[in-house]
DNA sequence: TATCCACCGGAATTTATGGAAG
DNA sequence: CTTCCATAAATTCCGGTGGATA
């Protein structure tokens, strides 16, 4: 049974993070250059899968530097995704407690940051992938004393997108490419969310090497299984977690973690899901398109929105696919696609709409 | 085999939108 | 208020690829 279920939370902290010793020495080596006569934090590049735990070792290194040097370093995280200059920039202000207000001009948010900065500070950009600008990288890095963590899926794209004088500050030592875990390292942390989480006694190893396997080294897969697992055993009457419990508690939280990427997605992509969805197998790139001109304008007279053309399509196809909700297969003519998990559907968009 | 057609996805270009300046 | 501007999203364009047809 669950005693904490702070544990199997995203926010939650752990104590330490094993498997990335290598990892966490770079960082805090970086970190700690705030402590210098520089009184600036080295900038770094966070690279790696989804859920293999970039921002989790941001805030731990963070934490650790400020308990172990005793250095007062200002920090806050940011998530870039769906947001522009003015916007990041404000946010940016808030959270290290600038001088920044409603009636604050865009054009004065660096100086107003300037001003308000005494001491080192770092800006952690989560979710760096869809950071439309450099102009936002352009800008903190003028601001003396502040340095910026940033966090992205794919750094040869993401640095792509930097300017070249500022691609140099995020390479070599300063750039942490983060894989998934090894089944072993998995393991290790699963049993430190078991004891912390559900109870004193340590749970079988091969138990937790399996949800670990299962996972495929994403460690938010394996924690949020775990926890799934528990659940399904302890309303089953079981002592212990069973394979099938482990088994039926991957797909939960695939089912879960899936469910919340649909929902974090605008209306467009729900169309095409549903239209993926409800052809309940393999659909071809041909029909999927005459199905959606079919039906657009039944579809979208419920919605502010308009249709998009075919290109639009394809690229919100491809955001399906990144958030493995849709898989894709064959090239040219031949591609077609299918929705990974029949039972995640929208609450956008009504099914009954879609009948042909 | 040669030719045509449809789809894919990168890159360039255009359009729409929201915020700031006047 | 209107105009101007910056940015994100959508479209247009195009080379690559594979299936169909003669």
């Amino acid at each position: 049974m669950i005693t904490n279920p702070a544990v199997f939370e995203e926010g939650w902290l752990p104590r330490s993070l094993p498997g990335r010793e290598a990892e966490i020495k770079t960082l805090l080596r970086a970190l700690d250059r705030a402590n210098t006569e520089e009184g600036q934090a080295d900038d770094l590049l966070l690279s790696g899968p989804s859920g293999v735990g970039k921002t989790t070792l941001a805030r731990y290194g963070l934490e650790t530097v400020r308990r172990e040097t005793g250095a007062e370093i200002s920090s806050t995280r940011v998530t870039c995704l769906g947001h522009n200059y003015g916007a990041i920039l404000r946010k940016v202000g808030k959270g290290l407690d600038a001088d920044v207000h409603e009636g604050t001009r865009t054009a004065d948010l660096v100086d107003e940051l300037q001003a308000s900065i005494d001491k080192p500070a770092v800006v952690v950009l989560d979710e760096g992938d869809d950071l439309p600008e450099t102009e936002v990288l352009r800008a903190l890095s003028d601001v003396s004393g502040l340095s910026m963590l940033c966090i992205c899926h794919d750094p040869d794209d993401w640095l792509a997108r930097v300017d070249e004088p500022h691609r140099e500050r995020f390479r070599g030592d300063n750039h942490l490419a983060l894989s998934r875990y090894s089944v072993s390292e998995l393991s290790t942390i699963l049993e430190a969310r078991y004891r912390q989480g559900l109870s004193q006694s340590s749970p079988p190893r091969r138990r937790l090497e399996q949800i670990a396997d299962r996972a495929a080294g994403v460690a938010r897969t394996g924690i949020q299984t775990l926890r799934s697992a528990a659940e399904l055993a302890w309303e089953r009457g079981h002592d212990e977690i069973t394979t099938e419990d482990v088994e039926d508690g991957l797909e939960e939280a695939r089912h879960r973690i899936r469910e919340s990427n649909l929902r974090s997605l605008p209306v467009h992509h729900h169309v095409l899901y549903e239209i993926v969805r409800s052809a309940d197998g393999w659909i071809g790139g041909r029909e999927l398109h005459n199905r959606y001109e079919r039906l657009q304008e039944r579809v979208y007279q419920n919605f502010t929105r308009q249709p998009i053309g075919r290109r639009a399509r394809r690229t919100k196809l491809q955001k399906l696919q990144d958030y493995d909700l849709v898989e894709a297969e064959g090239q040219g003519t031949n591609r077609r696609y299918r929705a990974l998990d029949s039972g995640v559907q929208s609450d956008v968009v009504d099914e009954e709409l879609l009948v042909v």
